[in-house]
DNA sequence: CAGTGTGAATCTCTTCACAGCT
DNA sequence: AGCTGTGAAGAGATTCACACTG
């Protein structure tokens, strides 16, 4: 298992964010009934350049055919092979506050295969309550619930100056991977990938771009 | 309005992102009592270089006192007024479903100077609602409310096949920039200034290196 | 003398341009 | 004829290294 067929070394992590791009705009065209799409084509409607496309399918294989280009089904099978998200992630969550709860009630993460199997909270009167049809857990069991229900990726959604408590428990207990929604930085070990997940970031760089236009003028 | 006191004329689409992580942990280090620190100390807490801030922050003048480094209030306001992120912005969120009403209900937008002062829908059983205190509008009304409450941000959190519609609502009724929410791309003018917040994006990603990963065993 | 601000060097990513398939 | 796959060129971002300042 694990095994990939890399062609090159090293993947920039801006092709990552652009391969799930494409699957999103090829998962549009499929329903749209379209079969097979050209690069240029497929590039205008993710805007960005096509040898970008071209280049960052190169990565993991030759998926196109001259001529032609690209079978829609076939190009989201590979890039989903690619990326590894062709099989079912066992996810849970830690931190059942107004964050956590929407994100347990959003069916996106299932239907896209990342399964939120456990949800945490330290909160004593939390604990035992059903939450979308998921018991809320005392925090303290994760190492047991990590084995046991084999999870790979923690979700945290506690307040920010909780969530390296909940990075520290969910490593401890042999975690694989972890999603930080919380606004703050948290440590973990190199091994272990981190993403983070920022709202109000969004919000920064839009207002610093309106505000950029409107000085120009 | 809207002058700059820029120093340079280009600012890499990067910078702007650690901007905002630098006023997270900076705002920390205030909490904590911190009054100075210096480039290395915060490059660690924000797990960046040291001449990556320096240089960060140079874009947008001399804010460090040579020798002893950067006082942690100033250069929280510094940096807030570099983005323009000083003051009160009025937002509207387009699609009041579960999404959009847990953005309505995560208090972070407002205390962070984003005021969500509209919530549109289309939907006619929605109408009329009040959710966290806003009385749920017609999308239809978009053209006068942008203007009468000045709303300068839409907030796009309808279904993905709805979302460029709302868009196009949104420009139309004198928008100055979008967020977009919803899980598909959307078209709108050049000047005006999109970002997409995608969730599931940062899973494929984490999936894809926790694999990676794997295959180095 | 500690730590900023910055030109120069390095590294990484993107785009071009075209050879090579189908 | 048309479009992919890819080396080479170009653009952009990061890091180094040190002159300069409080």
């Amino acid at each position: 298992m694990g095994r990939k067929s890399l062609k090159s070394e090293h993947i920039p992590k801006a092709t990552i964010g652009r391969l799930a791009v494409y699957i999103q705009v090829l998962e549009r065209l499929k329903s749209e009934g379209t079969d097979v799409i050209s690069s240029e084509n497929l590039a205008q409607a993710c805007s960005v350049n096509s040898s970008q496309i071209r280049k960052d399918l190169a990565y993991f294989g030759e998926f196109g055919v001259r001529g032609v280009g690209y079978y829609v089904q076939e190009l989201i099978t590979s890039i989903k092979q690619s990326l590894g998200v062709d099989r079912i992630w066992n996810c849970c969550i830690v931190g059942v506050g107004n964050l956590g709860r929407a994100l347990l009630r959003h069916g996106e993460f299932k239907s896209k295969g990342f399964n939120i199997k456990v949800a945490f909270d330290c909160d004593p009167y939390k604990i035992g309550e059903i939450v979308e049809g998921l018991e809320v857990i005392c925090t303290r069991k994760t190492r047991n619930l990590v084995s046991e229900q084999k999870l790979e990726i923690g979700i945290i959604t506690t307040p920010p100056e909780r969530a390296q408590r909940a990075a520290n428990y969910l490593v401890e207990a042999g975690i694989k991977g972890i999603i930080n929604y919380a606004p703050s930085r948290i440590d973990v070990p190199d091994h272990i990938p981190l993403e983070y997940v920022d709202f109000i970031h969004h919000f920064y760089a839009l207002a610093f771009h309106i505000n950029l236009g409107r000085a120009a003028e």
